[in-house]
DNA sequence: CCACATCTAGACGACTGGTCTAGTAGTCTG
DNA sequence: CAGACTACTAGACCAGTCGTCTAGATGTGG
Protein backbone atom coordinates (compact mmCIF):
# COMPACT_ATOMS: atom_id res chain seq x y z
CA UNK A 1 0.00 0.00 0.00
CA UNK A 2 2.41 2.22 0.74
CA UNK A 3 4.95 1.15 -1.82
CA UNK A 4 2.11 1.01 -4.28
CA UNK A 5 1.48 5.62 -3.67
CA UNK A 6 5.93 5.22 -3.13
CA UNK A 7 6.56 3.74 -6.46
CA UNK A 8 4.05 6.41 -8.25
CA UNK A 9 5.24 9.51 -6.63
CA UNK A 10 8.73 8.36 -7.39
CA UNK A 11 7.31 7.99 -11.37
CA UNK A 12 5.98 11.47 -10.73
CA UNK A 13 9.03 13.25 -9.25
CA UNK A 14 11.30 11.87 -12.22
CA UNK A 15 8.74 12.94 -14.50
CA UNK A 16 8.65 16.62 -12.95
CA UNK A 17 12.29 16.76 -13.46
CA UNK A 18 12.44 15.29 -17.41
CA UNK A 19 9.22 17.19 -18.25
CA UNK A 20 10.75 20.47 -16.95
CA UNK A 21 13.73 20.15 -19.28
CA UNK A 22 12.07 18.43 -21.88
CA UNK A 23 8.71 19.37 -21.85
CA UNK A 24 5.28 16.66 -22.07
CA UNK A 25 5.64 15.38 -25.96
CA UNK A 26 9.51 15.48 -24.93
CA UNK A 27 9.67 12.87 -22.62
CA UNK A 28 8.84 9.37 -23.78
CA UNK A 29 7.48 6.62 -21.36
CA UNK A 30 10.39 4.49 -21.72
CA UNK A 31 12.86 7.02 -21.23
CA UNK A 32 10.80 7.96 -18.07
CA UNK A 33 10.34 4.57 -16.75
CA UNK A 34 14.28 3.80 -17.46
CA UNK A 35 15.52 7.21 -15.42
CA UNK A 36 13.16 5.87 -12.79
CA UNK A 37 14.42 2.46 -13.13
CA UNK A 38 10.31 1.44 -13.29
CA UNK A 39 9.64 -1.63 -15.49
CA UNK A 40 7.49 -0.54 -18.66
CA UNK A 41 5.21 -2.88 -17.55
CA UNK A 42 4.12 -1.53 -14.70
CA UNK A 43 3.54 1.71 -15.71
CA UNK A 44 -0.33 0.82 -16.74
CA UNK A 45 -0.93 0.01 -13.16
CA UNK A 46 -0.21 3.47 -11.83
CA UNK A 47 -1.81 5.37 -14.88
CA UNK A 48 -4.28 4.73 -17.10
CA UNK A 49 -2.80 6.49 -19.69
CA UNK A 50 -0.42 9.15 -20.81
CA UNK A 51 -2.17 12.20 -20.00
CA UNK A 52 -3.44 10.91 -16.61
CA UNK A 53 0.19 10.53 -15.71
CA UNK A 54 0.21 14.29 -17.64
CA UNK A 55 -2.90 15.48 -15.41
CA UNK A 56 -1.52 13.86 -11.90
CA UNK A 57 1.91 15.41 -12.96
CA UNK A 58 0.75 19.13 -12.92
CA UNK A 59 -2.06 18.63 -10.08
CA UNK A 60 0.63 17.67 -7.92
CA UNK A 61 3.11 20.71 -8.94
CA UNK A 62 -0.12 23.12 -8.36
CA UNK A 63 -0.62 21.62 -5.19
CA UNK A 64 2.84 21.88 -4.03
CA UNK A 65 3.16 25.39 -5.67
CA UNK A 66 0.50 27.02 -3.67
CA UNK A 67 1.62 25.57 -0.74
CA UNK A 68 5.14 26.94 -1.02
CA UNK A 69 3.00 30.22 -2.10
CA UNK A 70 0.44 30.91 0.75
CA UNK A 71 3.32 29.62 3.11
CA UNK A 72 6.11 32.61 1.36
CA UNK A 73 3.16 35.37 1.07
CA UNK A 74 2.34 35.08 4.85
CA UNK A 75 5.73 35.67 6.17
CA UNK A 76 5.44 36.97 9.58
CA UNK A 77 8.23 39.14 9.57
CA UNK A 78 6.90 41.37 6.49
CA UNK A 79 5.10 43.43 5.54
CA UNK A 80 2.81 42.56 3.06
CA UNK A 81 4.42 44.58 -0.19
CA UNK A 82 7.94 42.83 0.64
CA UNK A 83 5.91 39.43 0.48
CA UNK A 84 4.55 40.12 -2.93
CA UNK A 85 8.07 41.60 -3.96
CA UNK A 86 9.84 38.66 -2.19
CA UNK A 87 7.59 35.83 -3.96
CA UNK A 88 9.02 37.14 -7.83
CA UNK A 89 12.42 37.49 -6.83
CA UNK A 90 11.97 34.01 -5.70
CA UNK A 91 10.26 33.01 -9.33
CA UNK A 92 13.58 34.78 -10.56
CA UNK A 93 15.85 32.13 -8.31
CA UNK A 94 13.85 29.26 -9.46
CA UNK A 95 13.84 30.14 -12.90
CA UNK A 96 17.72 30.26 -13.49
CA UNK A 97 18.08 27.62 -11.05
CA UNK A 98 20.29 24.67 -12.25
CA UNK A 99 18.03 21.84 -10.75
CA UNK A 100 15.37 21.76 -14.11
CA UNK A 101 12.90 20.46 -11.64
CA UNK A 102 12.61 23.80 -10.01
CA UNK A 103 10.81 25.74 -12.99
CA UNK A 104 7.71 26.81 -13.60
CA UNK A 105 5.20 24.26 -15.36
CA UNK A 106 3.27 27.00 -16.18
CA UNK A 107 5.94 28.59 -18.44
CA UNK A 108 7.09 25.15 -19.53
CA UNK A 109 4.06 23.56 -21.00
CA UNK A 110 1.13 26.16 -21.15
CA UNK A 111 1.85 26.24 -24.50
CA UNK A 112 2.72 23.13 -25.73
CA UNK A 113 -0.36 21.47 -23.41
CA UNK A 114 -2.74 24.01 -24.68
CA UNK A 115 -3.50 22.07 -27.53
CA UNK A 116 -2.90 19.00 -26.62
CA UNK A 117 -4.90 17.82 -23.90
CA UNK A 118 -8.17 19.97 -22.43
CA UNK A 119 -8.16 18.26 -19.39
CA UNK A 120 -4.13 19.33 -18.64
CA UNK A 121 -4.39 22.49 -20.00
CA UNK A 122 -7.69 22.68 -17.34
CA UNK A 123 -5.50 21.52 -14.79
CA UNK A 124 -3.02 24.64 -15.31
CA UNK A 125 -5.46 27.12 -15.63
CA UNK A 126 -6.96 26.58 -12.39
CA UNK A 127 -3.32 26.58 -10.87
CA UNK A 128 -3.10 30.09 -12.55
CA UNK A 129 -6.42 31.20 -11.09
CA UNK A 130 -5.72 30.00 -7.90
CA UNK A 131 -2.02 32.00 -8.00
CA UNK A 132 -3.38 35.61 -8.86
CA UNK A 133 -5.82 35.20 -6.03
CA UNK A 134 -3.06 34.63 -3.56
CA UNK A 135 -1.03 37.86 -5.60
CA UNK A 136 -4.19 39.85 -5.83
CA UNK A 137 -5.29 39.35 -1.81
CA UNK A 138 -1.62 40.24 -0.68
CA UNK A 139 -1.65 43.52 -3.02
CA UNK A 140 -4.96 44.48 -0.88
CA UNK A 141 -3.45 43.70 2.36
CA UNK A 142 -0.56 46.19 1.59
CA UNK A 143 -2.97 48.73 0.58
CA UNK A 144 -5.09 47.84 3.58
CA UNK A 145 -1.55 48.24 6.47
CA UNK A 146 -0.38 50.89 4.22
CA UNK A 147 2.82 49.68 2.85
CA UNK A 148 0.85 49.80 -0.73
CA UNK A 149 -0.41 52.80 -2.20
CA UNK A 150 -4.53 52.78 -2.83
CA UNK A 151 -4.93 51.02 -6.33
CA UNK A 152 -7.38 50.95 -8.77
CA UNK A 153 -7.69 47.75 -9.50
CA UNK A 154 -5.73 44.93 -7.56
CA UNK A 155 -6.82 42.30 -9.00
CA UNK A 156 -5.87 43.60 -12.25
CA UNK A 157 -2.25 44.71 -11.16
CA UNK A 158 -2.04 40.81 -10.05
CA UNK A 159 -2.85 39.66 -13.17
CA UNK A 160 -0.80 42.11 -15.37
CA UNK A 161 2.42 41.39 -13.25
CA UNK A 162 1.92 37.52 -13.90
CA UNK A 163 1.89 38.00 -16.78
CA UNK A 164 4.62 39.79 -16.95
CA UNK A 165 6.33 37.33 -15.52
CA UNK A 166 5.47 34.51 -17.74
CA UNK A 167 6.34 36.24 -21.03
CA UNK A 168 9.60 37.47 -18.93
CA UNK A 169 10.16 33.80 -18.53
CA UNK A 170 9.49 32.87 -21.45
CA UNK A 171 12.68 35.35 -22.97
CA UNK A 172 14.54 34.16 -20.44
CA UNK A 173 14.60 30.63 -21.34
CA UNK A 174 15.02 31.54 -24.91
CA UNK A 175 17.99 33.88 -24.28
CA UNK A 176 19.33 31.74 -21.95
CA UNK A 177 20.38 34.83 -19.39
CA UNK A 178 18.04 36.55 -16.94
CA UNK A 179 17.84 40.16 -18.26
CA UNK A 180 14.37 39.93 -19.15
CA UNK A 181 13.45 38.97 -15.83
CA UNK A 182 15.57 41.46 -14.18
CA UNK A 183 13.57 43.78 -16.03
CA UNK A 184 10.28 42.23 -15.18
CA UNK A 185 11.66 42.47 -11.22
CA UNK A 186 12.23 46.61 -12.03
CA UNK A 187 9.12 47.12 -13.85
CA UNK A 188 7.09 45.59 -11.32
CA UNK A 189 8.83 47.66 -8.10
CA UNK A 190 7.32 50.58 -10.08
CA UNK A 191 4.02 48.88 -10.39
CA UNK A 192 3.23 48.01 -6.83
CA UNK A 193 3.93 51.65 -5.45
CA UNK A 194 4.53 52.80 -1.68
CA UNK A 195 2.20 54.98 -0.66
CA UNK B 1 14.76 27.73 -60.40
CA UNK B 2 11.15 29.02 -59.09
CA UNK B 3 9.69 26.03 -58.77
CA UNK B 4 12.64 25.14 -56.39
CA UNK B 5 11.58 27.76 -54.56
CA UNK B 6 8.20 27.04 -54.98
CA UNK B 7 8.05 24.01 -53.11
CA UNK B 8 10.23 24.83 -50.41
CA UNK B 9 7.89 27.97 -49.76
CA UNK B 10 4.95 25.55 -50.44
CA UNK B 11 6.70 22.56 -47.61
CA UNK B 12 6.85 26.16 -44.96
CA UNK B 13 3.81 27.86 -45.39
CA UNK B 14 2.26 24.43 -44.48
CA UNK B 15 5.07 23.62 -41.85
CA UNK B 16 3.95 27.04 -40.04
CA UNK B 17 0.17 26.37 -40.34
CA UNK B 18 0.93 22.63 -38.83
CA UNK B 19 3.59 23.82 -36.47
CA UNK B 20 1.21 26.91 -34.92
CA UNK B 21 -0.99 24.35 -33.81
CA UNK B 22 0.83 21.03 -32.79
CA UNK B 23 4.16 22.51 -31.78
CA UNK B 24 7.80 21.49 -33.81
CA UNK B 25 7.55 18.03 -32.43
CA UNK B 26 4.47 17.82 -32.37
CA UNK B 27 4.49 17.72 -36.46
CA UNK B 28 6.32 14.74 -37.68
CA UNK B 29 7.81 14.56 -41.22
CA UNK B 30 5.53 12.35 -42.41
CA UNK B 31 2.75 13.93 -41.64
CA UNK B 32 3.93 17.52 -42.90
CA UNK B 33 4.99 15.73 -45.89
CA UNK B 34 1.87 14.15 -46.39
CA UNK B 35 -0.17 17.36 -45.94
CA UNK B 36 2.16 18.94 -48.63
CA UNK B 37 1.63 16.36 -51.32
CA UNK B 38 5.39 16.36 -51.08
CA UNK B 39 7.49 12.94 -51.35
CA UNK B 40 9.71 12.37 -48.45
CA UNK B 41 12.61 11.84 -50.75
CA UNK B 42 12.51 15.71 -51.60
CA UNK B 43 12.45 16.96 -48.33
CA UNK B 44 16.29 16.17 -48.02
CA UNK B 45 16.79 17.94 -51.42
CA UNK B 46 15.54 21.22 -49.58
CA UNK B 47 16.49 21.10 -46.09
CA UNK B 48 19.38 19.81 -44.85
CA UNK B 49 17.49 18.06 -41.35
CA UNK B 50 14.78 18.56 -39.93
CA UNK B 51 16.09 21.40 -37.47
CA UNK B 52 17.41 23.29 -40.68
CA UNK B 53 13.69 23.04 -41.77
CA UNK B 54 12.60 24.39 -38.49
CA UNK B 55 15.03 27.22 -38.60
CA UNK B 56 13.95 28.06 -42.06
CA UNK B 57 10.28 28.15 -40.47
CA UNK B 58 11.39 30.54 -37.87
CA UNK B 59 12.99 32.78 -40.34
CA UNK B 60 10.58 33.22 -42.74
CA UNK B 61 7.93 33.89 -39.39
CA UNK B 62 10.13 36.90 -38.17
CA UNK B 63 10.76 38.13 -41.57
CA UNK B 64 7.68 38.32 -42.35
CA UNK B 65 6.14 39.36 -39.38
CA UNK B 66 9.22 42.03 -38.87
CA UNK B 67 7.38 43.42 -42.13
CA UNK B 68 3.80 43.52 -41.27
CA UNK B 69 4.84 45.73 -37.94
CA UNK B 70 7.11 48.19 -39.85
CA UNK B 71 4.35 48.52 -41.92
CA UNK B 72 1.34 48.97 -39.23
CA UNK B 73 3.95 51.25 -37.27
CA UNK B 74 4.06 53.36 -39.99
CA UNK B 75 0.63 54.17 -40.68
CA UNK B 76 0.40 57.07 -41.69
CA UNK B 77 -2.97 58.51 -40.55
CA UNK B 78 -2.78 57.56 -36.95
CA UNK B 79 -0.43 59.39 -34.39
CA UNK B 80 2.54 57.21 -32.61
CA UNK B 81 0.34 56.36 -29.57
CA UNK B 82 -3.05 55.06 -31.68
CA UNK B 83 -0.16 52.96 -33.42
CA UNK B 84 1.11 51.37 -30.55
CA UNK B 85 -1.88 50.55 -29.22
CA UNK B 86 -2.85 49.36 -32.96
CA UNK B 87 -0.34 46.50 -33.01
CA UNK B 88 -1.52 44.90 -29.47
CA UNK B 89 -5.13 45.17 -30.82
CA UNK B 90 -3.85 43.34 -34.19
CA UNK B 91 -2.11 40.50 -31.49
CA UNK B 92 -5.10 40.49 -30.50
CA UNK B 93 -6.97 39.50 -33.17
CA UNK B 94 -4.64 37.10 -34.09
CA UNK B 95 -4.10 35.24 -30.74
CA UNK B 96 -7.92 34.32 -31.28
CA UNK B 97 -7.95 33.60 -35.00
CA UNK B 98 -9.30 30.68 -36.06
CA UNK B 99 -6.52 30.38 -38.67
CA UNK B 100 -4.16 28.63 -36.62
CA UNK B 101 -1.17 30.24 -38.82
CA UNK B 102 -1.98 33.82 -37.71
CA UNK B 103 -0.55 32.42 -33.75
CA UNK B 104 2.57 33.51 -33.00
CA UNK B 105 5.09 31.13 -33.28
CA UNK B 106 7.16 33.44 -30.39
CA UNK B 107 4.25 32.24 -27.91
CA UNK B 108 4.24 29.08 -29.16
CA UNK B 109 6.75 27.73 -29.71
CA UNK B 110 9.46 29.35 -26.77
CA UNK B 111 9.62 27.27 -24.27
CA UNK B 112 9.67 23.97 -26.19
CA UNK B 113 12.54 25.47 -28.67
CA UNK B 114 14.51 26.74 -25.79
CA UNK B 115 16.11 23.68 -24.57
CA UNK B 116 16.02 21.95 -27.66
CA UNK B 117 18.29 23.80 -30.58
CA UNK B 118 20.55 26.15 -29.96
CA UNK B 119 19.63 27.62 -33.66
CA UNK B 120 16.45 27.90 -33.19
CA UNK B 121 16.09 29.42 -30.11
CA UNK B 122 18.75 32.30 -30.82
CA UNK B 123 16.47 33.25 -33.89
CA UNK B 124 13.49 33.55 -32.00
CA UNK B 125 15.50 35.71 -29.52
CA UNK B 126 16.94 37.77 -32.32
CA UNK B 127 13.33 38.30 -33.49
CA UNK B 128 11.99 39.29 -30.01
CA UNK B 129 14.75 41.82 -29.79
CA UNK B 130 14.15 43.75 -33.07
CA UNK B 131 10.13 43.56 -32.29
CA UNK B 132 11.61 45.39 -29.19
CA UNK B 133 13.04 48.20 -30.68
CA UNK B 134 10.20 48.55 -33.26
CA UNK B 135 8.12 49.23 -30.09
CA UNK B 136 10.80 51.16 -28.20
CA UNK B 137 11.20 53.44 -31.00
CA UNK B 138 7.14 54.37 -31.41
CA UNK B 139 6.97 55.20 -27.94
CA UNK B 140 9.94 57.36 -28.15
CA UNK B 141 7.83 58.98 -31.48
CA UNK B 142 4.89 59.03 -29.53
CA UNK B 143 6.93 61.33 -26.90
CA UNK B 144 8.43 63.11 -29.19
CA UNK B 145 5.16 64.31 -31.23
CA UNK B 146 3.35 64.30 -27.99
CA UNK B 147 0.53 62.03 -27.95
CA UNK B 148 2.41 60.18 -25.23
CA UNK B 149 3.75 61.49 -21.98
CA UNK B 150 7.25 61.83 -21.13
CA UNK B 151 8.40 58.31 -20.09
CA UNK B 152 11.21 57.30 -17.87
CA UNK B 153 12.45 54.49 -19.38
CA UNK B 154 10.82 53.86 -22.98
CA UNK B 155 13.27 50.75 -23.89
CA UNK B 156 11.71 48.85 -20.54
CA UNK B 157 8.66 50.19 -20.96
CA UNK B 158 8.32 48.10 -24.23
CA UNK B 159 10.02 45.22 -23.14
CA UNK B 160 7.19 45.02 -20.08
CA UNK B 161 4.48 45.80 -22.58
CA UNK B 162 5.77 42.78 -24.75
CA UNK B 163 6.66 40.89 -21.84
CA UNK B 164 2.41 40.93 -20.69
CA UNK B 165 1.13 40.38 -24.00
CA UNK B 166 3.55 36.89 -24.50
CA UNK B 167 2.27 35.62 -20.75
CA UNK B 168 -1.32 36.86 -21.25
CA UNK B 169 -1.67 35.22 -24.90
CA UNK B 170 0.23 31.85 -23.31
CA UNK B 171 -2.88 32.29 -20.50
CA UNK B 172 -5.32 32.89 -23.47
CA UNK B 173 -4.63 29.99 -25.09
CA UNK B 174 -4.83 27.61 -21.84
CA UNK B 175 -8.21 29.30 -20.79
CA UNK B 176 -9.71 29.28 -24.37
CA UNK B 177 -11.09 32.40 -24.12
CA UNK B 178 -9.60 36.17 -24.28
CA UNK B 179 -10.04 37.28 -20.74
CA UNK B 180 -6.29 37.70 -19.86
CA UNK B 181 -5.76 39.30 -23.69
CA UNK B 182 -8.78 42.25 -22.93
CA UNK B 183 -6.95 42.71 -19.30
CA UNK B 184 -3.45 42.93 -21.28
CA UNK B 185 -5.34 45.76 -23.27
CA UNK B 186 -6.54 47.40 -20.79
CA UNK B 187 -3.34 47.71 -19.06
CA UNK B 188 -1.31 48.52 -21.72
CA UNK B 189 -3.23 51.49 -22.51
CA UNK B 190 -3.12 52.86 -19.04
CA UNK B 191 0.88 52.43 -18.78
CA UNK B 192 1.33 54.03 -22.10
CA UNK B 193 -0.34 57.47 -20.75
CA UNK B 194 -1.46 60.61 -22.66
CA UNK B 195 0.58 63.54 -21.52
C1' DC C 1 19.66 13.77 -79.02
C1' DC C 2 22.45 13.04 -75.52
C1' DA C 3 24.62 14.64 -71.21
C1' DC C 4 23.79 16.46 -67.01
C1' DA C 5 21.65 18.76 -63.09
C1' DT C 6 17.50 18.90 -60.70
C1' DC C 7 14.01 16.87 -58.56
C1' DT C 8 10.86 12.77 -57.19
C1' DA C 9 9.47 8.23 -55.58
C1' DG C 10 9.15 5.61 -51.81
C1' DA C 11 11.43 1.54 -49.63
C1' DC C 12 14.28 0.93 -45.83
C1' DG C 13 16.82 0.94 -41.21
C1' DA C 14 17.20 1.66 -36.65
C1' DC C 15 14.75 3.33 -33.32
C1' DT C 16 10.94 5.24 -30.09
C1' DG C 17 5.98 6.06 -29.23
C1' DG C 18 1.99 4.57 -26.17
C1' DT C 19 -0.65 0.40 -25.14
C1' DC C 20 -2.00 -4.17 -23.69
C1' DT C 21 -2.06 -9.14 -22.76
C1' DA C 22 -0.42 -12.83 -20.41
C1' DG C 23 1.94 -13.97 -16.76
C1' DT C 24 4.72 -14.12 -12.19
C1' DA C 25 5.07 -13.05 -7.34
C1' DG C 26 3.09 -12.02 -3.02
C1' DT C 27 -0.40 -11.99 0.55
C1' DC C 28 -4.47 -13.28 2.83
C1' DT C 29 -8.06 -16.56 4.10
C1' DG C 30 -9.85 -21.01 5.35
C1' DC D 1 -1.08 -25.79 2.75
C1' DA D 2 -4.65 -24.98 -1.04
C1' DG D 3 -7.00 -21.65 -3.21
C1' DA D 4 -8.12 -17.11 -4.43
C1' DC D 5 -7.14 -12.66 -4.93
C1' DT D 6 -4.32 -8.59 -5.53
C1' DA D 7 -0.06 -6.36 -6.94
C1' DC D 8 3.03 -6.04 -10.10
C1' DT D 9 6.04 -7.03 -14.50
C1' DA D 10 7.97 -8.80 -18.95
C1' DG D 11 7.94 -8.05 -23.23
C1' DA D 12 5.27 -8.18 -27.58
C1' DC D 13 2.90 -5.07 -30.50
C1' DC D 14 2.44 -1.81 -34.32
C1' DA D 15 2.21 2.72 -35.69
C1' DG D 16 5.08 6.25 -35.76
C1' DT D 17 9.87 8.88 -35.57
C1' DC D 18 14.00 10.91 -38.32
C1' DG D 19 17.02 10.19 -41.66
C1' DT D 20 19.31 7.59 -45.78
C1' DC D 21 19.57 5.73 -50.04
C1' DT D 22 18.98 4.11 -54.80
C1' DA D 23 16.55 4.32 -58.93
C1' DG D 24 14.08 6.83 -61.98
C1' DA D 25 11.58 10.93 -63.88
C1' DT D 26 12.00 15.54 -65.79
C1' DG D 27 13.97 19.26 -68.12
C1' DT D 28 17.49 22.19 -70.06
C1' DG D 29 21.75 23.32 -72.72
C1' DG D 30 25.28 22.18 -76.01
Amino acid sequence: MEDQKATRTHILTVGRRLTAQKGYTGVGLSELLKVASVPKGSFYHYFASKEAYGCALLEDFITEYKGQLANSLQHPKMNARSRFLAYFTDWHRKQISPNPEDRCLVVRLSAEVADLSPAMSSILHQGVESILVYLANTLKEGEAEGTIAQLDDPVALAETIYHLWLGASLVASLSHNDASLNAAMRATEALVPRP
